[in-house]
DNA sequence: GCAACTTTGTGCGTGCCTTCACAAGCGACT
DNA sequence: AGTCGCTTGTGAAGGCACGCACAAAGTTGC
């Protein structure tokens, strides 16, 4: 995004236009941003470049993570064919499932092997991250094999919760999930004055159920 | 998974055992489950089916949401194939995009249809949830498009904050920031005493940026 | 050089969320 | 029937994040 602003030919940027073009507080958005230093030129605005100079050494994205996907259904798919990844510093160099129509196959100039073969391809192409797209029943075998190979991040789209030792982190993501947190916040909002109360409450304690 | 307890033959389930499968702490767990009524045995726990039951009725999932979806890239071909929507009440029933090659064709038994249809196509088969899964540059024209169908709930993959009228809730999953924020996590823990005050600030505040 | 305007950086108050801790209630066992 | 153990439901406290509002600092115009 900072990006864009640049190539748009924007040299400097204040607080209120990021704040406006993200949703987000300017105070906060200022105070996030002095965390990390004061880059800012008070009565002009942040310069881009340095600004976008200083997140990506911040946020680490100066050196690029392999990323790793099992699970080649449907989602794994489109991921592994998604450009937004390689784009933005995360290129997938590994492709895994247990069926053997897929393995072999390539996906994007990408070879799909056998999860078996995890642990060894992994380690030798330095991956780190790992994204886990298998039905649910496979997700913690996937994942105890991924945390063999050294990986300590998984962002899990499997619909359950992982057990993992506790240096590997991981981060769910539940596309269904997100649907229901929409329906329910346009529902509540139908119901006039409905109690404010228990505004999110419900949806954050019990995501995840199934009916 | 409150179903898949029930199917594993578990009568009824305590907050403690809830709180350690999710992840969540006991007491919030209780907490939220006593704003949608005290449905909970003292001494024994909740009672699953009614748990269930209760559930569905607060969240609104009692009754399906028609889904449309629109952008058959990879992304949105794989979405549109993925079973999770249907069997969690959100069934897809409308897809749509300009690519004159994709339009005609069926995925999963569903008509692709030109975005142009998405007003009249949407108010006919009562769809209620849009998701975007177009390139940036196009997701506010499709937007607009399905606000004016009277769409209230918009599950946005596209990297751009989407403007819409009050009434209209919007949520936005980028996958790279999922992986950003991972990789931030990691490499911070990494730093062996790294300053604890900035846990997180940046990422809240900074999210969509692209190098 | 001075005044007026802009924009950053931040101290402080407010309100929400989380979590601890405990009383109330229910079942089992004697 | 009475007691004991277990679990829910909730009051209260603590912490954290958000956002207002203002001082500091820089730029522009005269």
């Amino acid at each position: 995004m900072l990006g864009e602003l640049g190539e748009q030919g924007a040299d400097t940027v204040s607080s209120d236009e990021l704040a406006a073009a993200t949703g987000v507080n300017p105070a906060k958005l200022r105070k996030d941003l002095s965390y990390i230093g004061s880059y800012g030129i008070r009565g002009v605005g942040y310069e881009v470049s340095a600004l976008t100079h200083q997140l990506e050494r911040v946020l680490g994205l100066n050196h690029r993570q392999a990323v790793a996907l099992v699970g080649i259904g449907n989602l794994g798919h489109a991921l592994a064919g998604y450009g937004g990844f390689d784009g933005r510093g995360f290129p997938v160099t590994a492709l895994f499932d247990v069926d053997p129509d897929l393995v072999g196959i390539h996906i994007n100039g990408i070879l799909v092997q056998d999860v078996a073969a995890i642990p060894e391809v992994c380690r030798a192409r330095d991956v780190t991250i790992g994204m886990i797209t298998t039905p649910g029943p496979a997700a913690q075998g996937v994942c105890d094999l991924l945390v063999e190979a050294g990986v300590r991040c998984i962002l899990n789209f499997a619909p359950v919760v992982l057990q993992v030792p506790g240096e590997v982190e991981v981060r769910k993501v539940d596309l269904a999930v997100e649907l229901q947190i929409l329906a329910f916040h346009v529902a509540r909002r139908n119901l006039t004055g409905g109690d404010p109360e228990s505004n999110g409450h419900v949806v954050n304690g019990a995501g995840g159920l199934k009916p």
